[in-house]
DNA sequence: CTAAAACCTGACGCCGACGTCAGGTGCAAG
DNA sequence: CTTGCACCTGACGTCGGCGTCAGGTTTTAG
């Protein structure tokens, strides 16, 4: 595949492929004219990649981690730095789930004010 | 309150709070000599503002929920932003848990795998 | 063979949440 | 009064994840 493929079926600018490549976040080969080559695979790596940015890892993090989506090694040091990498998006996950309920009771509340005032 | 003291008290830089200022998230009143005066309350303010930030929302839009936090007061369209905003956490949420989800399962097998090999 | 797509490598632009420096003012203490 | 710290207002710098333009090459369609 080439890269206008990869990022069409991805979703994703031809732009922001050669970006990852730059980040080392996905590799490709050359072809003789010096274009770049990429296998199937490569559409679902490049969704992972931005499901990991989506959830606002900068590319560094990204790049320690998407090793161990591919094979399942892994160092003792590279360890610490998942269970670190987990214990963040935990608490990210609480402060998310506190505001989105304050939000929800913000919401109920205004709907059950203008409709007919009080249920119960 | 002066500034110093709030940030201080909030865990935030002086230049973070003229910022907010700025964004018109957070109101301060003036002195004779010009500097500003802050509410008690003002440090929760900020607090609840780091959050918001910490989620991924941009100023715009914490500038927009906001008011809820305070008063319960609502109009309908603002409804429909809030309720747009919520399904955002709710899809980053649910993106966010697989990720981690990922992460936990190669942590574990990392962990079976330099103890003593396989288990069962 | 030729025109048009698609691709290539720089390199500069942008936006948001501040950091930081410059140059001036307010205020409490000795 | 003066020292000194906290404060003030611009205004420019930074970083990350691309967008975008410039100028050239390769591949594809007719």
């Amino acid at each position: 595949m080439r890269i206008g493929e990869v990022a069409a079926k991805a979703g994703v600018s031809v732009r922001a492929l050669r970006y990852y490549e730059q980040q080392e976040l996905l590799h490709s080969t050359r072809n003789p004219g010096g274009q770049r080559q990429y296998p199937a695979g490569a559409v679902e790596r490049v969704r992972l990649i931005q499901r990991l940015y989506s959830v606002g890892l900068p590319s560094r993090t990204i790049r320690e981690v998407l090793p161990f989506a591919d094979s399942g090694e892994v160092s003792p040091e590279l360890l610490e730095l998942l269970a670190a990498e987990h214990d963040g998006l935990d608490r990210q996950m609480t402060d998310l789930r506190d505001v989105r309920d304050r939000l929800h009771d913000c919401i109920t509340e205004a709907r059950g004010h203008h409709r007919t005032a009080s249920p119960s």
